[in-house]
DNA sequence: TTCATAACCGAACATTTTTCTTTTTACTGA
DNA sequence: TCAGTAAAAAGAAAAATGTTCGGTTATGAA
């Protein structure tokens, strides 16, 4: 699917803020409240906009311990990839998961309350999945910037 | 602020789908539509939830390649780190930016097009600001998970 | 140019949000 | 235990929004 530039500016408004009314999103780009509409069912259609969320204060609901843990696994067979993979799918604490290049295997993000909640998360939890090798913690002193917008 | 069990249901489900009726948050929740709509009224009045935002399929609109590049400054002096700090602030393909503990003193997660955009926001944007010592990138192979929900 | 398709528009209709008033529930101190 | 008080919840009405419709205007390919 190919995007134009009101395309590109009504999803860049929606990242931003989501509750936006057609009407204040038709003024902006210029088009009727119907025209909006209908772009907005296309690109969910198409997939484009996967979903709407609401973003949570971190601080507020007890969450604001936030660790980068890098993943090493003691094999790289097919088995150990896709047994380590939906395992750690499924841990709530792992808000992302990602394969990566380097020294180690994964980096997971993972939020918890505080570093006792982490500890208990790597031991109960994390540490117990099978073919996991080695780890290490970095962990977040301070949240510089954190935004789920994305330029277009 | 206390949050209740039913508030906490209603964050989880908000997270899930922003987008939901107060009609059809009402009959999860067994209550009245406006005991639903005063309770997420107060939770955004108490800044409990932040915002709502569409989520957007980074493949679809041209920006799948991700990496964390680890970032030491050259002095750690109140005007280096607050400098360094609003200037990343503003680099639009720095979604997440993360002051850490460990060798590096900073994670950033930037989100570009390809290799070639990372190269060029390394050399263009990221190396040019002032106070940058070392980077480290570690560029993302697969997602495996990316979920902005957190368990209540 | 001509045809076919897609995008757009304004108006009508259907739902939802929001406000208002009343009732119920929960808590506190005598 | 029992008022008295405040917070939470409910239902109905009003205001605003989302959605559908028929018709019109742009767009692009033959």
């Amino acid at each position: 699917m190919k995007l134009d530039t009101i395309d590109k500016k009504l999803l860049e408004l929606l990242q931003n803020d989501a509750k936006q009314t057609t009407k204040v999103l038709s003024l902006q780009l210029n088009l009727s409240k119907t025209a909006v509409y209908e772009r907005i069912r296309k690109l969910e259609k198409e997939g484009v906009i996967k979903g709407y969320t609401a973003l949570l204060d971190k601080k507020k609901i007890d969450k604001a311990f936030v660790v980068f843990c890098h993943v090493r696994l003691t094999q790289h067979t097919k088995e150990h990839v896709v047994g380590f993979e939906s395992d750690v799918i499924r841990l709530e604490e792992v808000l992302e998961c990602y394969h990566v290049s380097g020294d180690y295997d994964y980096i997971l993000k993972v939020n918890v309350a505080d570093m006792q909640a982490y500890r208990n998360f790597m031991t109960s939890k994390l540490t117990s999945l099978k073919h996991i090798g080695s780890t290490h913690s970095i962990f977040m002193i301070e949240e510089v910037k954190n935004t789920t917008v994305v330029e277009l």
